[in-house]
DNA sequence: AAAGAAACCAACCGCGAGGGT
DNA sequence: TACCCTCGCGGTTGGTTTCTT
């Protein structure tokens, strides 16, 4: 990928062009740890040799959990165009009304949809059609991948779910009898941790679920490993529910005497 | 089937605003 | 007040993918 204009090499120290999986790893557990901002500080505790702008934007454009992903909507289109029409190149503005879908994104798709279009109306109606052919194929092949997808996240969390439990129950079990278990049973579960925030950090994800001192908060770091590969798979959104979803259904499956 | 054009999108750049010292 | 640092924004670039001829 390295070109003449340094694309993906090394300048200054800092590294350029496309982001590999493994520095997204890095940012990713950056921002859980230590929350959004002090971008600048990203390559020293990260370790990532990109500056701070940079990360910023993978971030914001690209690893933001709470991204909506695939085609813009008629709705989303309509909202845009009627943005737009008052606010002008106000990018940031216009997102700010799309939940889901970055600044970049909105101005990469009215250049494409609509800038050219403007200059010739017989252009637009030949790229609208186009993008709306376009537009069908690519959401018969999303449909197809989702439902792929889907199939896979289910099995990855049932078999996850399956060792949770194991390793849990051993766990708790080989707490119990060392008579080491301190944590009041009804604190443990509690109705909000189904909808976790995945940008709060680890800690602070697992906080509300070990509210006493003691052995049973080392298996939140038991259980921090085994979230941290859920946390890797595809749809953030998706597994940020899911973590929650699969700790309340771990515990209560197993422990259903404890639950509120 | 191949070549060129168009579309798409991730990433970079420069600039300005705002806050801290 | 001036300077520096950080952040966010809008514009632009360039690589890749898809479509058209």
């Amino acid at each position: 990928m390295a070109g003449p204009l340094g694309w993906g090499t090394v300048e200054e120290g800092w590294r350029k062009g496309p982001w590999t999986a493994e520095e997204d790893k890095l940012l990713i557990e950056y921002v859980s740890l230590h929350g959004e901002g002090r971008w600048n500080s990203v390559a020293r505790l990260a370790g990532l040799k990109r500056n701070g702008k940079s990360c910023r934007l993978r971030w914001v454009n690209y690893l933001r959990p709470d991204l909506k992903r695939g085609q813009i909507t008629p709705h989303e289109e309509n909202l845009i165009v009627e943005l737009h029409a008052r606010w002008g190149n106000r990018w940031s503005t216009i997102a700010r009304s799309l939940p889901g879908r970055t600044d970049n994104e909105i101005k990469n798709y009215w250049r494409t949809h609509f800038k050219k279009n403007s200059k010739s109306s017989q252009n637009g109606e030949k790229a609208k059609s186009r993008a709306l052919r376009r537009q069908q194929q690519k959401r018969l092949l999303q449909q197809q991948q989702q439902q792929l997808q889907q199939q896979q996240r289910q099995e990855v969390v049932q078999l996850q779910q399956q060792e949770a439990q194991a390793e849990t129950k051993m766990l708790f079990l080989s707490q119990v009898q060392e008579g080491d278990y301190r944590v009041s049973a009804p604190q443990m579960v509690r109705p909000e941790m189904t909808f976790m925030n995945p940008t709060a950090g680890l800690e602070q994800c697992l906080s509300p679920l070990y509210q006493g001192e003691g052995s049973l908060q080392e298996t939140s770091v038991e259980e921090g490993f085994l979230w941290s590969g859920l946390w890797n798979l595809d749809d953030m959104n998706l597994c940020a529910a899911s973590k929650g979803v699969v700790q309340n259904q771990m515990i209560s499956s197993f422990y259903p005497e404890y639950i509120v």
